[in-house]
RNA sequence: GGGCGUUUAGCUCAGUUGGCUAGAGCAUCAGCUCGACAAGCUGAGGGUCGCAGGUUCGACUCCUGCAACGCCCA
């Protein structure tokens, strides 16, 4: 290890070393053994779709930080490192690399290359974000990194699929999803976009069957989209049109009354339309829903087909024509009424491609968009078009393929969150296994610390949340319990894909196959349903006794799955030869990071799993436990709050189902980092800027600073970013580009430099397209750059005076006032810091530390102690001064090692070189790397308060000298001359500080006295009681004119403090330690003023 | 549309159960190259705490309404 420090702090070099010397040491590595206290952060993993940005410097710097922060207390931690296969996303990059670069589509190639054109680029991502973690210091145990995909995973993701099929929460069923016509896939809510499209609102007469009199011989409904007509399964109308237009009234008048002025004219229009529907339209929709209540009918035109009315409050009185027409199989609203009224059926007009199914008659084939027009065109000669109008429509468009998704029915599958009757056996087979009633439950229980207790009657762990516990349960408790089925199908070529052998079959079929696979069904590791076109599910066993039964179904449908992977090539291949296919579709990315907790544990079986080359065993060895039964349940899930519901809730439940317990006892949801115009960071916006720009400019330690400094609590970040211009000229200085007011560039992540016009690439991934890259940064880091210079000079300055003089053990008490203080000031900081970082507050702790090093430990105690540094002086001093000084930064570094561990880590290499003994007292316990250093936990014998305010009274007598001398324009060398009236405490302190007093002000000649007394031209420092004269310093007419602002100022803050004393509620109603300090208080200023005023009155 | 947040100095943010004249860093201004540090030191200026009401002896803090912005869900 090189001893010699630089001149300059120089991150770009120092960094890199450190990284090396932590890998090639293992520093990160956790190894199960004999220690009870243990703490496991599991990594949110990354997904593989690109780069880490600074939302996810964010979420790894405060992982690193309780990671570091527990190892150093010396608990067994694991920071377990990985990433996410990220189904939709990673395939949609990887396919539109291949259309750009290879011209082809996926179908071009087929699947299996496709997913090894995938693996291709997952390699090379995942080792671009682990450099990008390694380059912000991350201390995970890299040998234990796992990736959603590989074997151990894929395991457990197959165990835990076989079970939940196997228990009968995950089912095969009808789905609404946002279909693309045009890649023929279902897309996922995110990869929507919406779009403004001129459209027209269409007016559909449907006749009334057999219309009474007194009834309306139609029920008009209006609708953008009106080839769907031909899914009708019923028209809609308030099941209370009267009371819910009344409501609506009601609203409307509160909205009137409390408008603002600007405002009141839109609303009375409003009021006024309505009031005029209750006169015009409310005697049809009574009418209507009297009818719907008598089950009529209507006649769906075009098919011929008659649909009940029904009454649903879908339908809105005081919107269109208060009647909806109800279209289960393409509309999300229509969807939930059909929920609710089960008989209506649904109708899928659409194939795949967006041409009209055979359920749309004679319109099959036609495309959507010229079905529409097909429709309209013979709706209008047969006179059921009441009237169009040109609308402007907001509407989800596919982001992959830029068309319009059409809402469409399909079969997906599910797992079933809701209670099940006869409830879920969780953890079974385990020692910790009980049961709930169902999966979203028991998630629910376990933020409500309302887990059942293990079989001992020992509490079962439950989840908090922080920094806010209550803000962020409610959020989770919330999405839970709607309890929503969780679709897990995803039509795409990569991710794990669904192990089930599904297919039709004639119900005699099945029966003749009973003897080939009746007992294959039956085996353990093989999970089988048959299910009747009714909807029923029976087990094989039961499925034969019924097919031979009278009332047997025509066709079944058979499902299979088998819990080792294996089982596929062999006994599936028997399946398929009786007509089984296994399923195309792959699970939902979440599906298998919600195993994350245990599954990169090596769950179900440790001591099989198959690890990497290199990587370290999961299972047991001699005297070792396993990586899952020592490591699980985890401590601390380190997150965003936008992903609770997705991510958090769903590693609760899988864990709890698994094995019996939950991942974590802590959720940290940290702050969302916004760019400079208040967006979220992200990949697909674009505005997401690389850590690594940051660390090249200012240092990781400097980022890491400064994202800990942002983590306040509640608030999200903003962080305003600027590009450097790559089109500075040689010799310009540098340019940078505020990136929240730039023009975007052509592709996204693109920007044009203001002053060439010409196009940046912010996120490095259009090289192909000619445009040149700029890294961005922010000027928010210089923060940490600074900080981090400061830690490396003060440092620097210890080693300087560090001499070698060897340790030797020192009775605290008799050490040096400043020695003295600064330890006790030492204890205050080791305190603070440990609360803060308790209360998951880090902005907080690096601030109390920051005080401490900079406020206290630069600014005062090096300053102080200079002078017992210098050649001759006294060396007993010097010696106790450079033991203090030692014993103090090793304190502060270990202190400072989690947030700006790099600078750390090299500044305790030359320490222990230096001073390789560090105590007062008695030697403190080291290490050969700060790392693994122990953390301070602080003395009590060394806190002083009586020497503290020895201090701070001499400090606020140094600040205010300090300010006179400048008021005065005194030239900061000049020594002068200083005479102090004080008596009491007040003149005990300045005795007990004078001499460092006189040296932090630049005092010369110091008396103390009761009877100082002042010349013409001194400069009077008044502080409480006590006074001081600087002399020689003053110009008569502007000492008056201070004092007398001074005396002003006192009188005023008098003023404010006698007139709430003279405030009869105040005296009677406030606590009496408050009016005893207000009566403190004004007597100090009372003393003040009266010295302020004798001065006035010396000088005239 | 529902839920959860945010709004304090030019910028980014603190501000405990209501109680001194509302703080920090950056930026600004003035003065300092004094043997750790100009990425620094010393000092100064700068805020009707989003708006409107209310409760209270007293409101940045509690309540109601409004506005703007953000996130999640529909």
């Amino acid at each position: 290890m090189s001893t010699e420090l630089p001149q300059k702090y120089d991150p770009q070099t120092l960094e890199p070393a450190v990284t090396a010397r932590w890998l090639t040491s293992k520093a990160f590595a956790a190894t199960p053994d004999a220690r009870q206290n243990r703490y496991v952060v599991m990594m949110p993993l990354p997904n593989v779709t690109g780069a880490l940005h600074m939302g996810h410097a964010m979420d790894n710097v405060m992982q690193d930080l309780l990671t570091r922060w527990h190892r150093m207390q010396g608990d067994n931690t694991l920071w377990q490192a990985g990433t996410d296969h990220a189904g939709i996303a990673t395939q949609a990059v990887v396919e539109k690399r291949l259309k750009e670069i290879d011209g082809k589509t996926r179908h071009d190639i087929g699947r299996e290359a496709l997913v090894g054109r995938i693996h291709e680029w997952a390699a090379t991502s995942k080792q671009r974000i682990v450099t990008q973690q390694q380059a912000m210091g991350c201390s995970c145990d890299w040998d234990r990194a796992r990736f959603t995909m590989d074997d151990v995973c894929a395991r457990s993701v197959r165990h835990t699929f076989f079970a939940m099929f196997r228990d009968g929460l995950i089912f095969r069923g009808n789905r609404l999803v946002n279909w693309d016509c045009a890649l023929q896939t279902a897309v996922a809510d995110d990869e929507l976009y919406k779009a403004t499209v001129q459209g027209k609102f269409h007016y559909l007469r449907y006749p009334i069957v057999d219309a009474g009199p007194g009834e309306p011989s139609h029920v008009v409904v209006a609708t953008t989209r009106p080839e769907t007509m031909l899914g009708d399964t019923a028209v809609a109308v308030h099941p209370d049109p009267a009371g819910a237009l009344r409501a609506a009234i009601v609203d409307q008048r509160v909205k009137v009354a409390q408008a603002a002025a600007k405002d009141t004219a839109e609303a009375e229009r409003e009021l006024e339309r309505l009031l005029q529907r209750e006169q015009d339209l409310l005697p049809t929709l009574a009418t209507l829903a009297a009818m719907a209540k008598a089950g009529r009918k209507v006649k769906l035109p075009m098919v011929d087909r008659v649909i009940p009315l029904v009454a649903d409050e879908w339908a809105d009185p005081s919107l269109g024509t208060g009647c909806v027409k109800i279209t289960p199989a393409h509309d999300p609203n229509d969807y939930a009424v059909w929920q609710r009224h089960p008989h209506l059926g649904a109708i899928n007009v659409l194939n795949p491609d967006g041409t009209i199914s055979q359920h749309g008659g004679k319109y099959k084939g036609l495309d959507r968009f010229a079905a529409r027009q097909q429709v309209m065109a013979d709706l209008q000669a047969l006179g059921l078009v009441d009237k169009v109008e040109d609308r402007t429509i907001e509407i989800d468009h596919s982001d992959r393929s830029k068309t319009i998704v059409e809402p469409y029915l399909s079969k997906q599958w599910f797992v079933r969150m809701a209670d099940i009757d006869g409830g879920v056996v969780m953890g079974r087979g385990t020692q910790k296994e009980f049961r709930a009633r169902g999966l979203a439950q028991v998630a629910l229980d376990a933020s409500a610390g309302a887990l059942p207790p293990f079989a001992d009657g020992t509490p079962r762990a439950q989840v908090a949340f922080h920094p806010d516990p209550e803000r962020y349960r409610k959020m989770f408790d919330q999405w839970l319990g709607e309890k929503r089925d969780w679709c897990i199908s995803r039509q795409l070529w990569w991710g794990h894909r669904i192990p089930v052998w599904r297919g039709d079959m004639p119900a005699q079929q099945l029966l003749m196959l009973e003897p080939m696979l009746g007992s294959q069904l039956q085996r353990d590791d093989v999970a089988a349903w048959v299910l009747l076109p009714d909807g029923m599910r029976l087990s094989p066993k039961d499925a034969f006794a019924h097919l031979k039964g009278p009332n047997a179904p025509a066709t079944v449908e058979v499902q299979v799955c088998f819990r080792e992977a294996a089982a596929d090539a062999s006994v599936g291949m028997l399946l398929q030869g009786v007509g089984l296919q296994l399923d195309p579709d792959v699970l939902d990315t979440w599906f298998s990071s919600a195993l994350w907790p245990h599954s990169t544990l090596g769950w179900p079986h440790p001591d099989t799993a198959k690890v990497d080359a290199g990587q370290t065993p999961l299972g047991s060895g001699p005297g070792r436990p396993d990586a899952l039964s020592y490591y699980y349940p985890g401590s601390c899930l380190v997150t965003g709050r936008d992903i609770i519901t997705l991510w958090v809730a769903r590693m609760v439940m899988a864990g709890l189902y698994n094995l019996g317990d939950v991942p974590f006892t802590s959720v940290f949801l940290h702050a969302t980092i916004l760019d400079g115009k208040g967006e979220r960071m992200s990949k697909s916006k674009g505005n997401g800027i690389d850590p690594l720009d940051i660390i090249s400019r200012y240092g990781a330690d400097a980022l890491r600073y400064v994202v800990c400094e942002l983590q306040t609590g509640t608030q999200d970040i903003r962080l305003p970013v600027a590009a450097i211009s790559p089109f500075s000229k040689a010799g310009e200085p540098e340019r940078l580009v505020d990136l929240a007011t730039a023009k975007p560039g052509p592709y996204l992540g693109t920007f044009l430099d203001p002053e060439t016009k010409q196009p940046m690439d912010l996120i490095g991934q259009y090289g192909k397209q000619g445009i040149t890259a700029a890294k961005a940064t922010s000027e928010r880091f210089v923060v940490g750059a600074n900080f981090c210079n400061k830690l490396f000079n003060a440092a620097r300055f210890a080693f300087l005076n560090l001499t070698g003089t060897p340790f030797r053990a020192l009775d605290a008490g008799t050490l040096a006032v400043e020695d003295r203080w600064i330890l006790s000031r030492l204890q205050a900081a080791i305190t603070t810091v440990q609360q803060h970082l308790l209360a998951y507050n880090p902005s907080a702790a690096i601030g109390g530390l920051r005080d401490f090093f900079w406020n206290e430990l630069c600014d005062w105690y090096l300053e102080m102690i200079k002078p017992r540094c210098r050649e001759g002086a006294e060396p007993a001093s010097r010696a106790a001064a450079e033991q203090v000084l030692a014993a103090v930064l090793d304190q502060t570094l270990r202190l400072l090692h989690p947030f700006v561990p790099f600078l750390t880590e090299t500044l305790w290499q030359k320490l222990c070189e230096l001073a390789p003994v560090r105590g007062i007292d008695v030697p403190l316990p080291t290490s050969d790397q700060v790392v693994h250093a122990q953390w301070p936990t602080g003395n009590a014998a060394w806190r002083s308060l009586a020497t503290e305010q020895h201090i701070a009274g001499m400090q606020q007598w140094c600040v205010a000298i300090r300010e006179t001398r400048a008021r005065y324009q005194v030239a900061p060398k000049d020594r002068i001359a200083a005479r102090f009236a004080a008596d009491g405490d007040a003149a005990a302190t300045l005795r007990a500080t004078a001499t460092l007093l006189a040296h932090m002000s630049g005092l010369g000649d110091v008396t103390i006295g009761t009877d100082a007394q002042r010349t013409k031209d001194s400069a009077t420092v008044v502080m409480g009681a006590s006074k001081a004269f600087l002399l020689g310093v003053v110009d008569l007419a502007k000492e008056q004119a201070k004092l007398q602002k001074e005396a002003d100022k006192l009188r005023g803050q008098i003023g404010g403090i006698e007139g709430k004393l003279a405030n009869a509620g105040f005296v009677a109603k406030a606590p009496p330690a408050v009016i005893d300090k207000e009566r403190q208080n004004l007597a100090a200023l009372q003393a003040q003023l009266a010295g302020v005023e004798q001065s006035l009155r010396e000088l005239g």
